[in-house]
DNA sequence: CACATTTACTCAAACGCTTGCGTTAGCTTG
DNA sequence: CAAGCTAACGCAAGCGTTTGAGTAAATGTG
C-alpha cells in the first residue's frame, strides 16, 4: 500500500480510504489510486487490516463430514453466499471424537474468524455452553439446533410423519423404522426427531408400534443392510419400512434384493433426504432442501456479522414427498 | 498476549518465545507462562503474527465442485494433513466459468495463504501462466497437472487401458466408450487421458475402434443415460462399454435397465473411480485412491511451505480393477 | 470582503505479534 | 578472583492497515 501511495504521491491513509470507497477522497484522486493499485497489482493484506479493524474477513464452517453428500452440499450453499459477501471460508472438519473435543475445548476459531456456521452436527449441552467462549462472535446452525443461537433446518418430525402417512395411505399397517446411529453422535438430534415424527404419525393413525420393528444400525449402507436383515428375521416382518436416511435405505434395499424380496411388491421402503442415490435407486423418499439450508445459514451469519446483531431465529424449511418405485399399495392378503 | 505478560510479570517477547517453544526462556518460566496463558484462555492472533512473520498459517484449496464425491473426498484428505500440520484450510470453490476467471485474474489467495492446492481442475495454459503471479507461493495439484508445479495423480491412460483389457479378456471385441464433458472444462485433461488409454489398449489388442462408438455427453447420470441411448441406437452396438466415470456409468446402467438390456448378459459395462455408487450398483470399475491423493498433495504442500523448496515432482498412484456384477464374458453367438 | 463551512488530504497512533540486539546476573575457568 | 561466557530476559523497531484528529485550501454565506 505504501508503494501505491508513493506512486500516486499521497499518504497511505488516502489510499486506504480510496480503495474501500470511503468518503473524503475526490473522484479524480480515487480513480488515480485505483489505477495505480491495479497497475502494481496490489492486494490488501487481510492480516494487517484485520489487526487494525478487529475483523478477520473470514468465517469458519464446521462440519463433521466432508465427503457425505449432505454436508458437502450444505457447505457448497454456505460457501456461495459467504464468498459473495466477501468472506473467506475456512473449513473445520472434525473427524473423530478427539478432534471434536479439541475443537470445543480450544475454540481455535476465536481470533481467526468473524463468525461460525455449524453444519449438521448435533451438539451436547456442554458443547453448546462452550460456544459461549466465542464471546460476541455469531454462530448459526444448519440442520442442527444450537440452543440460543439462530439456525436453519427442516421440520424433521413432520418429514418423518409425512413418510409414515404415505405408507399408511398405501394401506400399510405394520410399518418398521430403521434408525442410524454413529458413535460420534453427530446425527443424534436428527435421528431422535425423525423417530418422534414416526411415533407421532403412527399414533395419529391409530397403528400400534412394535418395539422390535424399530431397529438401529450404524450409519451407512452396510448398517442399513444389516438393519433390514434384522427386520426380515422378525416373526411378522413389517410390510413397509421407513429408513431415516437414503444411505441406510440403500443398504436396506440391497438386503431386500439379495433376499429376493420383491420391492415394492412384498415390501415398501421409503428413505429420507432425496440424495442422488435415491434417484439412482428409484427410491421413494422425503426431500429436503440442502443447498438452501447452507445458503440461508450463510446469509443469516453474514447479517449477524455485518449488523452486529445476533437475532435468535429458527427457520424451518419444508420437506416434500418424492414418490418413486420402492413404495406401493400393500398386497391384499390372499390375492 | 500483553495480558499474559503482565500476569506473569515478563515482557511480551518472552511470552512469544515461550509459547512457541523457542529457546532462550527457562523451563520454569515457560511453565508459568503456559499456565497463565491457559488461565486467561489466550490464543495468538494469527493476523498479527502473520503480519510480523510474513506467513499466514493457512493454505488455500481450490476445488471446482464441493459436493461431488471425488472432490469432497480429496478435500477431506488434504484437510486432514494440512490441519495436522497446523494450517488453516481456506476453501475456494469456483463454480462457474466466471468465478474461475475471476480467481485466476485476481488471485485472491495472494496475501491470505502460504500455499495452494488445486483439486481436479484442468487448467488452461494461460491459467497455469497466471499462477506465476503467486510469486514464490507453492502450488500443488491433486488429480491435475499444473505444468511445472508438483502434483499427485493416477496414471489415467493405464487405468483406462486396464478397463479395456478386462473387457477384452472377457472376449469382447466391440467396445464402446462414454466420455463426459463439462462446459467449464474442469474434467478435460482427465477425459483426454482416459480416451488415450482406451485407444492405446484397443490398438494393443488389435481391435478396431469405430468412431461412432465413442460418444460424449455432459458429465453426470443423465449424460450417461443419454450416451448409452446413443450407443444402443447404433447399427451394431458394442457388446461392452467403458464409461470414463462411475457417475456416467450409473446413467448408462439406467438406460440399459429401462431398455431391458440384460447386464452383463447382453452388455458389459465398466466405470472408473470406484465411487460409492459403484458399490451400490454392483458396477465393475477401476478404483483409484482419492483420499490418498488429497493426503499426498497436502503433504507435498506442507513440505514445500516449511522448507521453502518447491521440488517439481509428479507422483503417480496405482489404479486397481474392481470386478463386480456388470461385466461378464461375451455371449457366444447362437447360444 | 471577512468569516464560517466544507472538502481533501496528511499525520501518527494503534492493532498484536516477532525478533535482533542489548543488558544483567550467575557460572565457569585458569 | 578477575575475566570471559552463557543463559535468561527486556527493549523497541518493525509488519501493513485503519482511523480519529489536525491542517490547508476551496467554497459558501451575510
Amino acid at each position: 500500500m505504501a508503494d501505491v501511495a508513493r506512486a500516486v504521491g499521497v499518504s497511505t491513509g488516502t489510499v486506504s480510504r480510496a480503495l474501500r470507497g470511503l468518503p473524503g477522497v475526490s473522484e479524480a484522486m480515487r480513480r488515480r489510486i485505483l489505477r495505480a493499485a491495479e497497475g502494481l497489482d496490489y492486494v490488501v493484506s487481510p492480516g494487517a487490516s484485520g489487526l487494525a479493524t478487529g475483523r478477520t474477513g473470514s468465517v469458519a464452517v464446521l462440519v463433521p463430514h466432508i465427503s457425505r453428500w449432505f454436508h458437502a452440499r450444505a457447505l457448497a450453499g454456505a460457501h456461495h453466499v459467504l464468498r459473495n459477501a466477501g468472506f473467506e471460508v475456512v473449513l473445520y472438519h472434525v473427524e473423530g471424537i478427539a478432534e471434536r473435543r479439541e475443537f470445543f475445548e480450544t475454540l481455535p476459531v476465536r481470533r481467526r474468524a468473524d463468525g461460525l456456521v455449524i453444519i449438521a452436527l448435533s451438539l451436547s449441552e456442554s458443547e453448546i455452553a462452550r460456544l459461549g467462549g466465542l464471546g460476541s462472535m455469531p454462530v448459526v446452525g444448519a440442520s442442527t439446533d444450537l440452543g440460543g443461537h439462530p439456525s436453519v433446518g427442516i421440520d424433521d418430525p413432520a418429514g418423518a410423519a409425512m413418510a409414515v402417512r404415505h405408507l399408511v395411505n398405501l394401506g400399510h399397517q405394520r410399518i418398521g423404522m430403521i434408525r442410524a446411529t454413529d458413535e460420534e453422535g453427530v446425527h443424534r438430534g436428527v435421528s431422535q426427531r425423525r423417530l418422534d415424527g414416526y411415533l407421532a404419525a403412527m399414533a395419529e393413525c391409530g397403528l400400534p408400534v412394535q418395539q422390535d420393528s424399530i431397529v438401529s444400525a450404524p450409519w451407512g449402507v452396510d448398517g442399513g443392510a444389516q438393519a433390514m436383515a434384522q427386520l426380515l428375521s422378525l416373526r411378522t416382518p413389517p410390510t413397509a419400512v421407513f429408513a431415516e436416511a437414503d444411505d441406510v435405505a440403500a443398504g436396506a434395499l440391497r438386503t431386500l434384493r439379495r433376499a429376493a424380496v420383491d420391492v415394492p411388491g412384498q415390501m415398501s421402503l421409503i428413505g429420507f433426504d432425496d440424495s442422488p442415490i435415491a434417484d439412482l435407486l428409484d427410491l421413494t423418499t422425503v426431500a429436503q432442501p440442502v443447498y438452501e439450508q447452507g445458503l440461508i445459514a450463510g446469509r443469516m451469519l453474514v447479517d449477524a456479522v455485518e449488523q452486529g446483531t445476533i437475532a435468535e431465529s429458527r427457520q424451518r424449511l419444508d420437506t416434500r414427498l418424492v414418490p418413486r418405485g420402492t413404495t406401493s399399495a400393500v398386497r391384499r392378503p390372499g390375492r
